[in-house]
DNA sequence: GATGAATGAGATTTCATTCAT
DNA sequence: TATGAATGAAATCTCATTCAT
């Protein structure tokens, strides 16, 4: 905000210019294709640059990964202080699940791919899966607390479930450019909501 | 039959014995950082052979993925002609889901990043996708018609709630390497029945 | 001729008919194209068997070249025992210079080329090179000595000049899939006959 | 002009530097026995710089033959405005006939090989061919109007003769390391002239 | 004699990374 | 800080040649 500060860029600008850069390259033609050089004309800066913000071009994709997570994490938390459970809920599920754009769905297979290989992509996936569940569930039970509702299945359970679909949901959204979002999205967030043990007044209507 | 007429080598079983090498490479340590001399020295062939099978690398990939797609085609085509649907359904789904060795999977994430590159790939993924919704759709409606069951989910749907559980599955198969398939597939496996309208008994207990 | 011999088919049959589909491919593909496989192809042998006969690729072409000058030599012999030289003469650069295929041009292009690297080329280049040489040199002489016609020229330098012309033929041909060869050899005909000596009725027309 | 701007190293020099070292292995193996790794050698870069200024191995070819073209039709053009018309032809011919090194006359050979293969070669000799032959078509037209000479051949028909000629010494040049330029000049010199139209004050001697 | 599957050295080309400026 | 020319290791693929049958 400061004109002092104007002139010597801020670093953390610069690294998120990159990953900017790095992402659309990396959902254009995918992490191995994509060479340094393209990521540095994609954000008009010199090969040599990348590497004061990046070590190498894992170390892109690492940050890649952690810029997500961290976004992500971000968007999931609000859920847990929402007050009202339910259409914080399904705001987040289309948010992540059909608002998304599908090149993050492409990106996403890259990085499971990626995950198995490299280390620090696998552990910052790990990282992500478990937050992911323990908010999932911490969430579950206090939405059942606060309603009193109750259902068979136990709550990190039901995590698991929405991770399994949301994770099944982005593959195919990957997959078949014309795949239907919305409508896979209707379809399975009443069994989500079944599995939480929301009452649901009338069952899902199929002209 | 006789042992002098085996010596040419059928070329089919080479190419068998490339894929699996390929395979078991591309397992360990992914697509794009196995070589082609990896793979060779993994089948204890010469490099220069395998261009006499499989025209380049991503010619052995596509091979690859095609053997695959067949032989999942093979496993879920017999479902069509089971007398008893439901132990037939099972049965299949415990194979693919968690008899299926998490190796598969690892390699399952390889070729659903590489399909959205590599136009083959991409293809192969497509068709298979496609055949196996035509299957399990027809096989939901003629499952429904047999036992005079129904269900608010037209078959369709049911099909695609069924590979977006499948697929979200494999995900977190290849993610976690402690990830309890069973269990998973034990919290999956009564939503697909209800979605295709079989009447279950009792709740899931989970104890 | 005999039953018994026509079996095992003549190996200088068999050598030439290499050559025939070497000189083919060379033709089509130049020397450094065509590989093994495609000679082998060209005259339906399996790739080992060429080695029977030729023992390497080089060898190969040396044979090719090696024929080739056996071939010319044999018709520029010829000459020197032709009753009436002059048309011995024309008839021998009609067929040489006009007649001969444009493959045979190019494929010659690709000999010089070659003769200045691989020795055994460049010595059998040089051998016909100097034969030609030395029988030109002996025809001019001869028909100079026969009609009793004298020129400036010694029948050594005719026979150069001869060659010169003749080369830069063949290179124009190689070079211009349209050159009009019919049209050079008039141009360069009477040249060669004024430096023999050959006394001309009327200055070349050109309507 | 000052140092400090005389750093990044002129592309057009770095070009001309990998040509130097290209037309030096070349003469010396051949294109076809020449590795990139030879030329990066030769001329103290890395192979990968190589790529930097030359897209291919072939553009590199195609560059030797363009920078050839592009030389020789320099030297050409000046006889087109010379006042002297005889003393200028005379230059030139020695100057491209005589006085260039035999490596040049052998890479021409190569030159001419590639050109029935690798189009871009073949476009860049058939449009040196057509420049030079209208050249001197011209020059030839030009020289007899300004000295009001006549000759039975047709400048252009004069010009086919000359690069007849032309290429046909080059060729024996290549083909024999003890050929005697200066000679085979002499011997053709006449000739040309005589074809100009030049009269010649006395038949060559020759002792 | 003949086959053709197999070999493996070697060539072209790419690209992550460095470093002099 | 930033540049971008340069590096050089490594990967894919080719093909002359061999050899078991």
């Amino acid at each position: 905000m400061l004109a002092a500060t104007a002139l010597p860029a801020p670093p953390q600008d610069r690294k998120n210019r990159i990953l900017d850069a790095a992402e659309r390259c990396f959902a254009r033609h995918g992490f191995h294709k994509s060479t340094m050089q393209d990521v540095a004309a994609e954000c008009a800066m010199s090969p040599g640059n990348l590497y004061r913000y990046f070590s190498s071009k894992d170390d892109l994709v690492a940050g890649l990964a952690e810029r997500d997570r961290e976004r992500f994490m971000c968007d999931i938390t609000v859920i847990t202080a929402a007050t009202d459970p339910r259409s914080a809920f399904e705001a987040l599920g289309r948010l992540h699940l059909v608002e998304t754009p599908v090149e993050k769905a492409v990106l996403m297979m890259e990085l499971w791919a990626e995950s198995a290989r490299n280390p620090r992509i696998g552990a910052i996936c790990r990282a992500m899966d478990h937050e992911v569940h323990g908010i999932m569930t911490a969430f579950v039970a206090q939405w059942r607390r606060l309603e009193g509702m109750s259902s068979p299945t136990p709550p990190d359970q039901v995590a698991s479930l929405m991770m399994i679909l949301g994770d099944g949901l982005f593959r195919q959204r990957a997959s078949a450019p014309d795949f239907n979002a919305e409508a896979a999205f209707r379809l399975i967030y009443p069994i989500v909501l079944n599995a939480i043990g929301v009452p649901q007044s009338s069952p899902p209507e199929v002209p």
